[in-house]
DNA sequence: AAGTAATCGAGACGGTACGTCCAGTCTTACA
DNA sequence: TGTAAGACTGGACGTACCGTCTCGATTACTT
């Protein structure tokens, strides 16, 4: 279960597997893609891709597995933009790559479905946790840097002030489901600086 | 706030159909606490209530339907706490109480499957998104009443506000799964409070 | 259960009995040719007909007693047709006049679920047997004017006549499905009378 | 005649085929014998033995089939019992065996709902006709050595015949529902003789 | 003409069976 | 040996009718 991001073709493994594996996860990727996290069957994916489903389940150990690795498979490569040398530029620009990312990409309707999986099973909450914080990265070299360079108070909670600032997002898309524009994002963002100024 | 365990006996209705309704409910409540919002089945409950598929199935259209009512029907009926006169008492206490509700509560399993439904389900969104305002009505006062005392900026957004100050327990909630304590709202709040200040 | 054939409004009869009996019936025939007998459900007279499924219950015990009033309701009133002098022209007439009864009529498709109920329910049993004398009557007249006047032997069981005469007919109806004739029921006629000859 | 029992192991089969059939019929026919055919459901066969509904429908596309089959794999083998040299003797042996199967066999109370079925049902009904046509051969055998012999009209009909002998055990066991007893098979098969003298 | 009683509609209720979908396991046959 | 194919048990789905059962709301008959 070793993260398919990490390498496309890992080193000693049986090619049929590999290909298995890719086959498995183009065809759940399309139908997440199509019809919704719903959609995502066992059944569906095994007739889609011609892999039967032993081999699926010989490969996963749980439908929520699959759709993890599904949705990981389907992340854009992360350019690693630059979103400029303000604090408040940096902010705007990772947060609006996110609400975007959770309302029009590929993968947005797979958001739910993992976060409700997360909550029972702990191994694929694990999974869904450690993709979030390499995620945040960004985010918290962001507040670091500012803090550094005296731009945020120096006794700022960085775990707080990341769910200060992207709380409110993940809130829109996921609870009240209001619309997520950049002036909210931009309202989030200036709120959080004024309050975290030094 | 007006619950719908408040009023018991609605009055042109069917006595079987209050009955039916009542046992059902609470069939679904008690599998909804035990098994968790995926262990809420038409047929375990039936068997559980004793009350027929059919019967169910005529009194609610759709499984969501159902689990939200059986969701809402769990909830406290809300005694209208006093929070003191401060806002900043007034919305850690409310924070603290959404928090353990999330987590603490005997419905805080439901939340999850809920939001993920309600992703898919319309109908069910919408009657989230009701049920929310409803719940989040009490904020809004605190926080209009504070503006009208002139303890805001008079241009404060005040669903932006409610993102920023719910958001983070949500998020901690479902989606980083830190610890919700009390500390933390109230950091939540303090910086809320001071970019909020007029 | 009296016979609805024998007068189509009893005296002393409630009104409101008289229509709901006519009006199902009326509704019942209509699915039966409509539909075919599986198509003749209580769930569905009542809903075409308006008349309440308790109502219907409260008249008739069974699906098949239902079932067998409607299929006698919508028998012809038997305008006694004059098959002629000669016992041949008799014995056609009336097995010609069976066969297409039992083929091309409206109630045609009545006939194999009441053998099939008959099997089972004795009551039901005995009012299509007693439907089915007054049918053969004719018959059973045919054949003992033709004793009488010496055109048959005179030991002929005239039960026994019946079945070979009316049971090829029958036979092909419910059995082989083979077509059904004139020449077919005129080549049964004539082997009958070669082999009851004097 | 080959019954389908005659080859129970066919070649190229899955034997958890063959055994899931097996034992469906098994359940079947046990069913068919102790309820009747309105007995025999899906789900009472699934549940008595111990095979899956899903199973069930993967092998046979509707109820009637399997109806058909569990009513076809309880008949006797027929051991092609010697009927005696003369057509007499052999049409009785023949019509006494229909008589006694139609009356006392234990498939006995199968046969009027698959008439009742076969009205409706075509596939069935073309099954009924081609086991019907099976199981007649012995008698369209007789006739035709007869003819051979002389000892019956060379023009016979050989379907009419057919018709005519096997059509009165029938209407005395599905319409009349007088006694079938020997008498009065040889009184048909009498009457047949005398008619079809050459 | 009013009052009583039969009859009605409406439809809720507990049930049984339907035929379908999907889950997850296990067996067979093929590379 | 691993894979594709797919049969297997099992659980739930949502639907159709069943036959029973309260309910008022009309009727019809009776006094």
């Amino acid at each position: 279960m070793a993260g398919p991001l990490s390498a496309p073709t890992e080193p000693g493994l049986d090619p049929r597997v590999a290909r298995s594996r890719a086959t498995v996860l183009r065809a759940a990727a399309a139908l997440l893609i199509e019809q919704g996290a719903a959609g995502v069957t066992i059944e569906g994916i095994a007739e889609r891709s011609g892999v039967a489903k032993t081999t699926i389940y010989r490969h996963w150990k749980s439908r929520s597995q699959l759709v993890f690795d599904a949705f990981e498979s389907m992340l854009p490569s992360m350019p690693a933009q630059d979103y400029g040398p303000t604090l408040r530029g940096q902010l705007c620009g990772i947060l609006n790559q996110l609400s975007r990312g959770l309302t029009q990409s590929e993968w947005a309707p797979a958001v739910p479905p993992l976060i409700d999986a997360g909550d029972r099973d702990p191994e694929l909450r694990q999974l869904v946790q450690a993709f979030l914080v390499v995620r945040m990265e960004r985010c918290r070299e962001a507040l670091r840097g500012a803090m550094a360079r005296g731009e945020l108070r120096r006794d700022l909670d960085v775990d707080v002030a990341i769910g200060v600032l992207a709380g409110p997002v993940f809130y829109r898309r996921l609870v009240s489901r209001e619309p997520l524009s950049e002036a909210f994002v931009a309202e989030v963002v200036d709120q959080f600086l004024r309050s975290g100024a030094p």
